[in-house]
DNA sequence: GTCGATCCCTAACAACGTTAGTTTGAGCCT
DNA sequence: AGGCTCAAACTAACGTTGTTAGGGATCGAC
C-alpha cells in the first residue's frame, strides 16, 4: 500500500485532531496509514521533520487573497485572522507550529507580505519588519493560550471554581480579573488585541 | 537524603538549563537529586504537576516593584519586561510556561495588577482585561519565538544560508524580510512591539 | 529479464513516564 | 527505652515511545 509524503502529513493532521499532540505517535500514525511505524522513516528522517512539514502546510493558505496594493490595515488584519484560523483549524495547531522553526517559502511569503505592506505605508524598513513580527508573535501567543484553554475541557469547571475561591480568599478586589481569565469569547478578545496593534502602528505612520 | 518539593523544582530548573526540555526526564532529574525516579512521585503526582510547579515559580517575581498608584504605562512596560525576563531566565522557559495552565496566586496577581492599572487609567473593565491579556499574549509569543531561535545554536548558520538562497530564488524582492527574520537584536524588537501596544492602548484612553 | 529506485517489512534497542509493593528512618507518645 | 506513625525513599516491573539495522517486495525502464 504505497504512501506519499503528502498523505502522511494529512493523516498526521487527522490523527492530531482526534488524539492531540500527545497522542500523535509514530505507531498510531502508521496504523492509520495501514503501515508499520518504521516505514515512516523512509518518508521523513524523524518525527520532528514530520512536525515541520505539518507546520508548513498550516500557513499554506495564509494571506492568499491579498495583492500588492491592498491597504496596509487590511493586510495586517487579514494576515492575523488567516494565521489564527490556520492555527485553530487543527487541535494543538499553534503548539505544533511553535515547536518548529520552519524555513519555507510560505513563511517567507507571509512575512514579506506584511513587511512590504507596512513599508509602503510609510514605515522605515526596520520598523516595518519589527511591526510585522509583533503582529505574528501576538497571534501565536494568543492562539496558544486559546487552544490551551479550550483543550482542557472537563477540568475547566473545577479549575474555574478553584480560581474563584482563590480570588475570594486572597484578592477580593480582583473578581474582574478572574472573570476575564475565564472569558471564553476569544473572537472578540482577539479582535480587540488586533485593534490595539493596528492603532499602535497607525500612530507610527508619518502624518499624511 | 531527604528532599523537599522546592528542592525538586530548583533541581528541575537547573537540569532544564543544561539539558533543555527534551532532556528533562524524571530519571535524570532523580539522579541529580541522588534519588531514584519513582521517589519523585511522592512529591508530585506526575511530571505535568512538576512542570506546573515550575511555571508557577517563574512568575513569582513579576510585577513586584509596582504599587497601586504606579502610572499605567509604567505598569504595562514593567510587567511585560519582568515577564519576558522571567521566561528568559531559564532555557525553554516560555515553552514550559505555555505548556501549563496554572491557576495560582501569582498569575492572578499579575493579571490583576495589569487590569487594575488599565481600569484606573480609564479603560472600561472589559477593555482593561482584554488589553492586559493582549500584552501578556504578546510577551508569550515573542519569547517563545526568541527562545526557539536562540536554541538552535549551530543550525542557525546553515538555516540562514538556506533561507537566503530560497529568498533569492523565489522572492528576490524580499531580501529585507529575510534579514528581518534573522535579526538577533531581540531586546530592541521586543521594545518596539511593546511601544506599539502602549501606543495602541493610549489611543483607547478617554481624552483627558 | 534484470536493475535500480521506491516503498515497506520484522526485530530489536534504549529510554521514557508511571505503578505496585516494600523498606527505611526520624520524631513523638507513653 | 520501646514502640507507633508517617514521611520519604527503595526495587522491580509494565507498557509505550522514537529510532536503527537489515532485509524483502513491487515497479517502470532499458
Amino acid at each position: 500500500m504505497r504512501i506519499q509524503r503528502e498523505q502522511v502529513v494529512a493523516a498526521a493532521w487527522a490523527l492530531l485532531d482526534e488524539a492531540g499532540l500527545e497522542g500523535l505517535t509514530m505507531r498510531v500514525l502508521a496504523k492509520a496509514l495501514s503501515i508499520q511505524a518504521p516505514s515512516l522513516y523512509w518518508h521523513f528522517p524523524g518525527k520532528q521533520a514530520l512536525l515541520d512539514a505539518m507546520a508548513d502546510t498550516l500557513i499554506h493558505d495564509v494571506a492568499r487573497t491579498l495583492t500588492a496594493d491592498s491597504p496596509w490595515e487590511r493586510v495586517v488584519r487579514t494576515v492575523a485572522k488567516d494565521l489564527r484560523r490556520a492555527f485553530l483549524q487543527h487541535r494543538d495547531g499553534a503548539r505544533v507550529y511553535a515547536g518548529t522553526f520552519v524555513v519555507s517559502e510560505h513563511t517567507l511569503r507571509v512575512s514579506d507580505t506584511l513587511i512590504g505592506s507596512l513599508g509602503r505605508a510609510g514605515l522605515k524598513p526596520q520598523e516595518a519588519s519589527w511591526a510585522a513580527f509583533t503582529v505574528l508573535d501576538y497571534v501565536l501567543g494568543f492562539t496558544i493560550e486559546e487552544q490551551g484553554f479550550t483543550a482542557q475541557g472537563e477540568e475547566t469547571a473545577e479549575r474555574a471554581g478553584a480560581l474563584r475561591e482563590l480570588a475570594r480568599a486572597r484578592y477580593p478586589h480582583a473578581a474582574g480579573a478572574v472573570e476575564a481569565i475565564l472569558d471564553r469569547d476569544f473572537d472578540r478578545r482577539f479582535a480587540f488585541g488586533l485593534d490595539l496593534l493596528v492603532a499602535g502602528i497607525r500612530a507610527r505612520l508619518p502624518a499624511k
